[in-house]
DNA sequence: GCGGCTCATATCCGCAGTGTCAGGGGTTCA
DNA sequence: TGAACCCCTGACACTGCGGATATGAGCCGC
């Protein structure tokens, strides 16, 4: 009865890990942050950093994945703004399968 | 006007980051939904899956980490319990400061 | 079309994460 | 005390992630 719960493969990971994936680092959390704020093209991105311009690229790619953000092209910026529908949706059904979390949730 | 937010240190990681980290791996994910139902020693955890028992104590020690579960020696065994209190304040603390995500949270 | 600006991709490197097996510490019981 | 059981830790291999630089692709303005 070992391995019931294996349901995925290597390639085709479940929606709700690529989010937690996603969240489970500094800079994106942060970005995100960035992104509720306003939508923001990523050069206005990298300079709230200390990183380089293709580091924050693959974060927002990694965010992307996760359809965190949504990127759209505005001439020669592309702008990112936040997807938070997703964020909902994602904490609504993962977290709603504990009771602990019942009474926090509407 | 660079690294405004960058607050954290390799050593000290935020409380929420580690919970994502914790999160961010599917066996992580079905050990936590297994203790959900009831509190289970180390054994019968490494029963549910294809993976050595160092491997699920290793996850077990992240969750601990994460301070997403509890654990208590009971004589020979060592019994983990859920500890949906940091699932819930983690939840409603990250969240929270999303707008999108208000509507779904009490 | 050309040069310049913006952003993405390719590649590399170091380190952290996830798996293994081997071994050891704690507990129980005879 | 010693054997048996349960679990954790150490050491190692392999993979993946997060940084960097170099380069390419897309979009302007001239």
């Amino acid at each position: 009865m070992a391995a019931e719960f294996i349901t995925e493969t290597v390639h085709s990971e479940r929606r709700i890990t690529k989010v937690f994936k996603a969240l489970s680092d500094s800079t994106r959390q942060q970005i995100l942050h960035l992104l509720e704020e306003k939508h923001r093209n990523v050069g206005e991105i990298v300079g709230k950093f200390d990183l380089s311009q293709p580091t924050i690229s693959r974060h927002l790619s990694v965010l992307k994945e996760a359809d965190l953000v949504i990127d759209q092209r505005q001439g020669q910026n592309v702008v990112y703004r936040l997807n938070d529908g997703t964020l909902s949706r994602s904490m609504q059904h993962f977290f709603g399968q504990f009771a602990g979390c019942q009474s926090a949730l509407r």
